[in-house]
DNA sequence: TGAGCCCGATGCCCAGCACA
DNA sequence: TGTGCTGGGCATCGGGCTCA
């Protein structure tokens, strides 16, 4: 999943890890990744994981729990791609005819299907040490007075409601972090001080677990 | 009988609001 | 300016129905 994770595109894209009824039957694809003209022009969608071989799998629309899920042809591709649970595929949307998603996979059992792809518009897959950071993309309401971060990573590190330090350089601050997993008290001072505009992007890595320390280094977004 | 289709339940995350 | 809470959107899962 970190691996996965770490995939960047300019096409859109969606990650999947396979879970058993993704294996034994469907997976859903996020609503907006088919527009509803797209649906009334094709029946089904077309997957790609090398520039050889499609699959055509059907879909249709669940109305219910606004998604789209991806039926028959499905198994097959599971079936032809060794797909296990715990695998991870990330779905690229591409330019080619009808709708059509190019499948990365990211394999639970040590090694990644290569893409086979002519251009190099596929995953930096660079090995990153994920457990003990993470990154936020400000947008203009983080500016405000509080800031919501990742609830699995507090999760994982056991990380509550308390007061942490955020460290820049030499100086720090201390912000409160709140029973919702929002940086509140602080922040807005944090901000100020590192004069921080939307865009930037904030990167947490938790140096201290004990007084729970982050250092914290941004990019300025430049327009 | 199994695959495909469809629906509903549940929980998480986030935005936004009300109020202190 | 900070806190608590709520509702909407979405992800995930399970189960019933239909049909070949």
């Amino acid at each position: 999943m970190e691996r996965a994770e770490s995939f960047r595109s300019e096409n859109p894209f969606f990650i999947r890890k396979m879970q058993p009824s993704y294996i034994e039957s469907r997976i859903m694809v996020p609503i907006s990744f088919i527009t509803e003209d797209e649906e009334d022009e094709h029946d089904r969608v077309t997957l790609w994981t090398s520039e050889s071989r499609p699959w055509l799998v059907d879909f249709y629309r669940n109305n219910s729990s606004w998604q789209i899920n991806l039926t028959t042809g499905w198994k097959n591709f599971v079936e032809d791609n060794n797909l296990r649970l715990g695998d991870v595929c990330v779905f690229e949307k591409i330019k080619k005819s009808g709708i059509s998603f190019r499948v990365i996979i990211f394999r639970d059992r040590e090694e990644s299907s290569s893409p086979r792809f002519s251009d190099h518009s596929i995953p930096e897959c660079k090995e990153r040490e994920l457990e003990n950071h993470f990154s936020v993309c400000l947008k203009p309401k983080d500016l405000y007075y509080v800031l919501n971060l990742p609830r699995n990573f507090l999760k994982n590190h056991g990380i509550g409601d308390s007061n942490v330090i955020l460290e820049v350089g030499k100086k720090s601050w201390d912000v409160k972090l709140d029973s919702y997993s929002r940086f509140t008290t602080g922040w807005a001072q944090f901000i100020r001080d590192c004069q921080l505009k939307p865009g930037d992007v904030c990167r947490f890595e938790l140096m201290d677990k004990k007084k729970i320390v982050f250092e914290v280094t941004f990019v300025t977004c430049i327009k």
